[in-house]
DNA sequence: TTTAAATCCGAAACCGTTTTCGTAAAATTG
DNA sequence: CAATTTTACGAAAACGGTTTCGGATTTAAA
């Protein structure tokens, strides 16, 4: 309605000085409790709230925080870039700040975000896989900086991770105790971190229970290809009793080929995800997955952020989102022991 | 690295004044060729960037567009407000703005959110059910405002809307059309107006095709309660034969209902969706429903959103989304006709 | 009572831009 | 060549806040 009024204006009516005005918002200590009170009234009385440019041009300081995504991962509709993004705004909103998106086509190579070059946001989280070299632009501009994971190998980074190799051993070995021997695994490129890692986890896990490590069933690369590899997976020879996905959407696709291949889940056929998407929870029968708290992964960064840039603190430290293995009916314990009970 | 350059800095560097700096940054008319040249030789060379601050406070525009759901919905793992927001982040960043997101929490009645009353953006684009109050309120900070669907019964007001009763008119009408007589309904609240919409197309169809309107058949209302009131529609004496499900999310659910009942789709019972998430496309059998095309209106809202910012049009128009039927596997053909083929 | 310290407030500078307006120099005209 | 117009540039004033610093009052100490 009308242009908004300024601090000058509130100045005017509570007969005060513009600098009075602003000790009293900002709670500065020299202002007696009369003035303030007769401030504070006017200001209540208009609901005034100071204008953003203005503060921030004075105060070097935006109270954004810019959430970089590659547009590659979908990070809207990707049931875990999106869960991460929920975690991250939650907890933005949660401490007064503001949230500005930024989506990286995959093209523009590294040349840095609007945002980061006209300095419209405190400081930047980074989700998902990336370019290193965008990392190292965007540590150059001393922007407070936390990645999320995949981690970045870059030194004097803020990292918020997830115990992927730890997860993958854990899927892989709970495989291994209900009787399969020979365990598939599909993936996404393993040359992305997250993937690489959890194709550790697999083959540490393989190792340490004994098994014999058989490249014929690890069928990796493509994005969210999970329904090819997992056809051409059930058309090798000795088709494997269990397959480990690296993510829950993969799994889901899996369900997809073994259900056209006429095989059973799990009777026929055992698996197991990574992630816990909501659709692992939905698919039928429930996938059995590991956990990753995407929510806590995202308000952690922002937690992060904040004290990175409240206390100054440099402290670059690497935080390991721990994970959670979730049973439920896409493994048949097909062990000796199983079958006696 | 370096704190930032500033207009002076350039100024300095390029032996002109600040004020020749920001003309030729801005492209103003009155600058020679040479010092234009001389200048962006400068800026180039640091690629400096002008201070965003800085400028909005001068130009009293921030080129930031605040994008407001409701937490409720769950904008970010909802399947279909996520699309819409990929729409309108996709459309935004080729318009070189900002988005600043934002989820309102359900208590919080009607306060402005902060990036409103801080006037951090230049307009915002509402998504989603929302309090009619909190609108009017939004209206009332004369902030350029754009409704995204479900209508708000207010007037004056950009909006683009998605055709719900047609939608619902033409999948019902399908049905029918495949033999079907007996078309159960299930849906959220009918109270919220895209529901609603949806419920009167469903019903239009059903008097245009002279069947009988059986109110026992019809089960709405909960946050995704589709399991639910499937199980309750399937559990009426004389089940239908086919169910037409407002929105996918709830015919998912729905899918999971039937399966437990040990009825199979379409065999046993045909099912039709609405919205045409990616889960249709994906469930088992892949989901007949009503395509709505989700990025599309994203963009549009933003397009509308630039006009009004850019031409100060006042023009305060309702466009409405077309709709399209996509036919998949999820309804069977029971009438006469369909038999003989 | 005098002096020192504490309290409260406002003038003015500043943050980094854009924009207006005046003017010197150059170009055009008669 | 003088008069006029154009062109090209810069000084200064905004924009809406915060912060520093000095001074006037009041309070406490001596």
């Amino acid at each position: 309605m009308s242009p908004s009024l300024t601090i000058n204006d509130i100045a005017r009516l509570a007969n005060v000085s513009k600098s009075t005005v602003s000790k009293v918002l900002n709670d500065k200590p020299d202002v007696g409790l009369a003035t303030k009170k007769k401030v504070m009234q006017i200001v209540e009385k208009h609901n005034f709230v100071p204008n953003a440019s203005g503060k921030s041009l004075k105060k070097r300081a935006t109270e954004n925080i810019g959430v970089i995504f590659r547009k590659d991962d979908n990070p809207l509709s990707n049931p875990f870039f999106s869960r991460v993004l929920e975690g991250i705004e939650a907890e933005i909103a949660f401490n007064d700040l503001n949230l500005m998106l930024y989506s990286m086509p995959s093209n523009k190579k590294s040349s840095l975000p609007k945002i980061v070059k006209e300095r419209k946001i405190d400081g930047v989280i980074l989700v998902g896989t990336r370019n290193e070299e965008f990392v190292r632009e965007l540590q150059k501009t001393n922007l407070p900086l936390i990645v999320v994971d995949p981690r970045a190998d870059i030194s004097d980074c803020q990292q918020v991770l997830i115990d992927n190799e730890n997860g993958a051993f854990l899927a892989t070995q709970y495989l291994i105790n209900k009787g399969h021997k020979r365990i598939g695994f599909i993936a996404g490129e393993l040359s992305e971190h997250s993937f690489g890692q959890r194709y550790t986890g697999y083959l540490k896990a393989l190792k340490s229970e004994g098994l014999p490590i058989d490249e014929t069933i690890v069928k990796t690369g493509g994005y969210e290809a999970g329904y090819e590899l997992t056809k051409s997976l059930l058309q090798v020879s000795e088709r494997p009793s269990a397959i480990f996905a690296a993510n829950d959407i993969n799994a889901v696709l899996a369900y997809k080929a073994i259900n056209e291949f006429n095989l059973s889940i799990p009777d026929d056929i055992s698996i197991i995800g990574f992630d816990d998407i909501y659709l692992a929870r939905m698919a039928i029968p429930p996938l059995t997955t590991v956990r990753v708290y995407k929510e806590e992964l995202g308000s952690l960064a922002v937690r992060s952020m904040r004290d990175m840039i409240n206390e100054g603190s440099d402290k670059r430290s690497i935080i390991i989102m721990p994970i959670k293995l979730i049973k439920r009916n896409s493994v048949k314990d097909i062990s000796t022991h199983g079958k006696l009970i």
